[in-house]
RNA sequence: GGCGGGAUAGCUCAAUUUGGCUAGAGCGCGCGGCUCAUGACCGUGAGGUUCAGGGUUCGACUCCCUGUCCCGCCA
């Protein structure tokens, strides 16, 4: 049965290019979903978007001397680099397309005259000398508590204290470090969140969310719900759409995940196919993924659905949320690009071609606790599992039906391997589509192991089993399909050694002859020390 | 402080949903074998107080209680 399926993955915030977290919770998880339900024959469609709004981009580019938009359009231009190396095929775009501006404008229109929509007035802080209201976190002054000099609007990183703005002694502006801050009236215009939570909560009880993904917006529905802002006193953004709102823009992430929606009338409209999205977005036929890292859960749970329910126009609701727990780099610490702490995506490229990156990445994916970075790790999933295992497992099989029968083996795989391949399949099915994908990555990598035992014990290199080496070669091509959503690139050249033309997952049972071509090892070896010297090198040039 | 997640072999993970053979794999280590394959592969051995303590049960890694440590989120 073919059905629609929509991957949305999180939209990467375009103030700096993501780092491998940002990578295997979002964008690299959902090209994996995206090209297993492809391969499994359902019209897939893999959405996102660079996130360019709002004050954290309009501070970065201040300290660069750019524009917010020199800065968005640059990092975008990285990320879309770093997409093509990872091997990420999907539809990606960003935030400042006059598509999402339309759909964002309208929809909150829509959100207003259904009642859904209030404002009202409030103090905030504001800086006279940049002339602009700003975020808690702009605001930096003495902490009332513990008198640290460098605590912020919001909160004290040093004694921990939660504050209000107006509660800092000797407050100052982040952006141009004058201590001109005054509190002034402005007008915001707020979602009304606490009408919305019975839909929510029927919403919610309808799916089928995993355990920690349900229990987790439960508990947020069951303390209540509190409106939430939808406009800021900035300029860089989508221009609220409200009467009365001139001169603010929509929160951006108020507007950022309606781009899930945009992006798919957009991607339509390139297609000519003005129409098409609606059979994503208008239809509960369809099934939504979405993938992200553990933070961005209540914002598509409960924020995003609010939002498209307040619209009145029926959109679908994420139906499955595969949210990661953390990767974080060597010894737990948090990745930070300033503290020169971690990898990311354009130097991860620089040391390494994407196919290593996705399996280590993917094979680690932090779905249950969080992940620390290792070289060591790395080093034995490519080279240990993915290489030794896996890709020398073809190659044994290719090169031995080379030699041995020229490359044409008849079609007589035994049944006792028919039947461990339909094991795995099966499994690897049950897995990825409960939205897990490390499991299934090693239940692949098991088909390998009991390939190679396989063959240790039939010994078809004594040519008197030609029936061994067909079922090696069934469980290759089992091996080589199944982990085309983990490593395309090295599944297509397989693909070509065995004379596959753009298999579907349910080939992996077909019985027919072999016509192979000439094997040839498909991945070379990593060399750890060599990999961590050259990281450092590129960290230190970044300094 | 509240909520959630986690803790199983030196390392990375299974098994916990629904309590049930002797808690399993891979890597690493010791020994042996194979030699078709990228020094790859296979067998075998050593290696566990399943974080700690208590409880329920014929039986607990699994369920309940208390505590410790780690990671988040919230206040």
């Amino acid at each position: 049965m073919m059905k629609k399926i929509l991957i949305c993955s999180a939209w990467p915030y375009a103030s700096g290019v993501p780092h491998l977290g940002n990578l295997v919770s979002s964008l690299l998880a959902g090209d994996a979903f995206f090209r297993y339900y492809r391969l499994k024959g359902h019209e897939a469609l893999h959405v996102s978007g660079s996130d360019t709004h709002g004050t954290h981009i309009e501070y970065e580019a201040f300290k660069r001397g750019i524009s917010p938009k020199e800065l968005s359009s640059q990092v975008h231009e990285q990320i879309l680099e770093i997409l093509k190396g990872f091997e990420i095929e999907m539809f990606y775009t960003t935030t400042e397309s006059p598509t999402h501006y339309r759909f964002v404008r309208e929809i909150y229109r829509k959100m207003e005259a259904n009642g859904f929509i209030f404002s009202r007035e409030e103090e905030r802080a504001f800086c006279e000398n940049c002339q602009k209201f700003l975020a808690d976190r702009f605001i930096q002054g003495t902490c009332p508590r513990c008198g640290s000099p460098n605590a912020y609007g919001n909160q004290c990183d040093d004694c921990g204290a939660l504050l209000e703005p107006e509660e800092l002694l000797q407050p100052r502006c982040r952006i141009c470090g004058q201590d001109r801050i005054s509190f002034k009236r402005t007008r915001n215009w707020y979602l009304d969140l606490p009408r919305l939570e019975p839909a929510l909560k029927e919403f919610v009880a309808a799916r089928s969310f995993s355990e920690n993904v349900r229990r987790f917006t439960e508990s947020l529905l069951a303390a209540g719900l509190k409106p939430r802002a939808v406009t800021r006193d900035l300029k860089w953004g989508i221009p609220a759409p409200f009467a009365g709102a001139e001169g603010k823009v929509l929160y951006v992430w108020a507007e950022a995940a309606l781009g899930y929606v945009s992006a798919t009338i957009e991607y339509f409209e390139r297609k000519s196919e003005p129409e098409g999205w609606k059979d994503f977005w208008l239809t509960e036929e369809a099934k939504h993924i979405y993938t992200q890292g553990k933070d961005n859960i209540p914002f598509h749970t409960i924020f995003f659905p609010a939002q498209l329910l307040a619209s009145g126009e029926g959109y679908h609701l994420p139906d499955q949320i595969s949210a990661t727990e953390y990767l974080n780099w060597i010894g737990g610490a948090q990745f930070s690009k300033t503290r020169g702490i971690g990898i990311y995506g354009d130097d991860a490229l620089e040391l390494l071609p994407g196919a290593y990156w996705r399996f280590y990445l993917l094979y680690a994916r932090p779905e249950k606790k969080d992940v620390d970075f290792s070289w060591e790790e790395l080093e034995k999933a490519v080279n240990g599992i993915l290489i030794d295992n896996i890709s020398n497992f073809v190659n044994r099989v290719i090169a031995l039906g080379n030699r041995l029968y020229d490359g044409q083996v008849e079609a007589r795989p035994e049944e006792r391997v028919l039947a461990e391949i339909r094991r795995t399949k099966e499994q690897v099915e049950q897995e990825i589509e409960g939205g897990l994908l490390a499991p299934a990555l090693r239940r692949i990598a098991e088909l390998a192991l009991f390939g190679n035992h396989y063959f240790q014990e039939e010994r078809p290199w004594e040519g008197s089993k030609p029936e061994a080496l067909a079922s090696g070669l069934q469980l290759v091509k089992a091996l080589v399909i199944l982990l085309e959503p983990f490593v395309p690139s090295f599944s297509q050249q397989a693909y070509r050694l065995l004379n596959l033309d753009r298999p579907a997952l349910a080939d992996i049972l077909k019985v027919e002859p072999f016509r192979l071509g000439q094997a040839k090892p498909l991945l070379q070896k990593i060399k750890v020390e060599e990999l961590k010297a050259r990281y450092e090198e590129l960290v230190r040039r970044a300094r």
